[in-house]
DNA sequence: CGGCATCCAAAGTGATACTG
DNA sequence: CAGTATCACTTTGGATGCCG
């Protein structure tokens, strides 16, 4: 059998955090620090079609990285937050965005492709 | 336009970390802490074929983590070795380990699926 | 030994249109 | 407003075989 995906944590978190637009929404929740409507995100987002972005919110929510509030009303209005398991991967991902700096910094600029 | 992958830096490292078999093979070379040759790596990631193999090697060394070594002789011999800049990942690689291992831990173990 | 070429399957992403 | 449904396309991974 090949390696277990589930025998490495490393590749738990990325397999969490991998789809076009995860940490764009992960970003885009963290800094405002408050629930964001649907449309809201949509708007945020300009190239998310409503397709992907409402597969993409399913997925975080099932691996409990944000948390789905719906508050019925003539016009439904649905919000996303950060859980708290969410909030605490802000660890890693800012030693992450410090390596990723120095990274683009560095002449090392090869991902450009 | 879409958010530039470019504009930021976690980004920027997970499209260089994401690879079915990037992570193992960064596993296997940390872990050994010595070059590894080709066969070498064939051999303890059992479910890869050489073609995948090679094509995981080559991004790893464009983008800096790995570097390649040729010894030519009857029969060719080559090593690959983390670079420095390649080991300094293990900063956050840790601390995403760290959490991903809490995370499987809890009875949040959606990530089964 | 350490590859590359070919061909194919599967997954991920997206455009567009429709709905309670 | 906040979604589904459908279909198309692109990217990634893999099986297999050949080569210097």
């Amino acid at each position: 059998m090949p390696v277990q995906l589930n025998d490495c944590p490393v590749e738990v978190v990325f397999a969490i955090l991998s789809g076009r637009w995860k940490i764009p929404i992960y970003r885009y929740l963290y800094k405002t620090n408050e629930p964001a409507r649907y449309s809201a995100l949509l708007r945020h987002l300009p190239a998310i079609s409503k397709k992907i972005l409402t597969e993409q919110l399913r997925e975080l929510e099932h691996d409990g990285i944000i948390e789905r509030n719906l508050y019925p009303d003539a016009r439904p209005r649905v919000e996303y937050r950060l859980t708290s398991y969410g909030l605490s991967m802000i660890e890693f991902l800012d030693k992450m965005s410090e390596w990723g700096e120095k990274y683009i910094q560095s002449n090392n600029s090869h991902f450009q492709k």
